[in-house]
DNA sequence: CGGATAATCTTATGCGCATAACGAACGCTG
DNA sequence: CAGCGTTCGTTATGCGCATAAGATTATCCG
């Protein structure tokens, strides 16, 4: 492959989550949210309560930071951790009415954000988009190919 | 906008973003570069001896950044900060020898990592990414949009 | 059953990023 | 030339992510 192109691609990858996370923090900040948390509430008001373990399998990320990111938002009332009577290992996460509220909102926002990000990309483009988006992160997956 | 659509891309985008940067967590290890600081090392083989501020432009992120990235590929030895003999307030960061090579290994690196992340992608796709990969970045710039 | 193995969470610790607050040098303009 | 806003860099602090190491509970198997 042309390293070239290798460059543009790894270097515009890294650049549009620069850039993307950016904005959605200037976003979430009145919220008094940090970006990857809006995560946290938007999978738990989509599936429902969850385990820790199933919740960082759903956000793509780590036990220890699922630990502290549920521990701060639970500080700011928006989650629940309530131990899990089948299995006194886990803790169940839940959102609390606030935390419910607040995913509404963030739903909003990300509405506005994705069409910002979108811009001017043509309506094709759009079409294959997350498609293309889904394809690259599963492929890029560490723990299914390696 | 669908919320839908919305959501699948600003969490595609944030998941392609954290496994991308794994995966190239990974390939850089071997190398003793975390991830981040293999950008700095192409901008600086790509356009020479820098100032800070230039650098901190090139790569999209803030100053505070810069000092501590530079400071440390400095203490491992692939770059050099050298006092501005025209402005006493900058500092010039360029390659020693051995950033130079770590460059080049980073470069094929690279490559790998690009093909892997867009294999099974159409060519059509292949050839459109780059761009709008770009449009997306410069659409949620914060600096010149808002 | 009991003991090894696996799963779940937690506590360090470290890096890349950010903002806020500051000092120092530049450069323009009165 | 004096003053002042601007630019460059640094330090301090905080968050999201990671890995490594430990404690507790579940589970499987001999």
């Amino acid at each position: 492959m042309d390293p070239e192109y290798a460059d543009a691609l790894n270097q515009g990858i890294r650049l549009l989550s620069l850039r993307h996370r950016a904005r959605a923090a200037q976003l979430l900040a009145p919220l008094g949210l940090h970006p990857g948390q809006e995560a946290v509430l938007l999978e738990l008001d989509r599936t429902g309560p969850l385990i820790q373990a199933q919740l960082g399998e759903a956000l793509g990320c780590e036990p220890p930071s699922v630990t502290l990111m549920t521990r701060k938002l639970e500080a700011s009332g928006h989650i629940r951790r309530t131990p899990d009577p089948a299995d006194k290992r886990a803790t169940v996460v839940s959102l609390t009415d606030s935390g419910k509220a607040l995913a509404d909102q963030i739903r909003e926002l990300w509405v506005t954000l994705a069409e910002e990000t979108v811009r001017d990309l043509p309506a094709a483009a759009l079409k294959q988009l997350p498609g293309i988006l889904h394809t690259m992160s599963t492929n890029v997956d560490g723990r299914s190919s390696a």
